[in-house]
DNA sequence: TGAATAGATGAACATATATTCAACTGAAAT
DNA sequence: ATTTCAGTTGAATATATGTTCATCTATTCA
């Protein structure tokens, strides 16, 4: 499959990559953010109001989301507002609610 | 966004599937399994030979992705052959890769 | 300056996850 | 029938993860 006929053609960096993406979307609080991010810029107190979630936990994954560069954040006042910095993640999100919404209806089907 | 007016227009059914999935996919060895068989159907020793696994190990990840309909296996003697049950999965796996090396590259530029 | 507000942080705890080991099942071959 | 081979399973352990609590910093406003 790759020049040196190995057949897991994958440089390790980017799987390795790949699946820290992948564990950052794997948890439901975190794919909420994203997702309310995508709609509005917003405060972490926003967001803890938003999905009812206590302010420290919002932090503590903010800061989570912005090691991983999936958000940046602009100091206004005491206020620190938080925006996707990365919406290609987005992207990945909703394939994946596509997939899972047909995988359902097949499962209708079925 | 939605009819009800709230911003988070997901059904929290459909999210969580999605975030199961993003769960599945954020174990090295298991990304590494799917990409394996999305080559080749194979038996578990094929498997744990290949990506230097205890068998035991790649019995266990197998059952979690069987639990989770990502693969699905046939008894021949006393073999089991396993293969993707849904190629949606390595789609899904094959849009984060070039993700991660889009960012990739956008940083060296930086 | 001091109180109030927004947020960050670290420790502690609870829970989830991954790997290993040993024991097990079931099929095939002797 | 017993040995061997392929795979599964459960328990134990180690590690990772998420949430809470208390505390801390920085900014605004009185």
């Amino acid at each position: 499959m790759c020049s040196d006929g190995s057949i897991n053609s994958f440089d390790f960096d980017s799987v390795n990559q790949a699946s820290r993406l992948f564990k950052i979307m794997s948890n439901l609080n975190r794919i909420r953010i994203i997702a309310l991010l995508n709609e509005n810029d917003m405060t972490v107190t926003d967001v803890s109001k938003q999905l009812s979630l206590e302010q420290s936990a919002v932090s503590h994954q903010l800061r989570l989301l912005k090691d991983a560069n999936i958000v940046a954040s602009t100091t206004r006042g005491k206020e620190r507002i938080y925006r996707l910095a990365d919406s290609h993640i987005y992207t990945i999100f909703e394939q994946a609610l596509q997939h899972v919404r047909e995988v359902k209806l097949h499962e209708k089907r079925a």
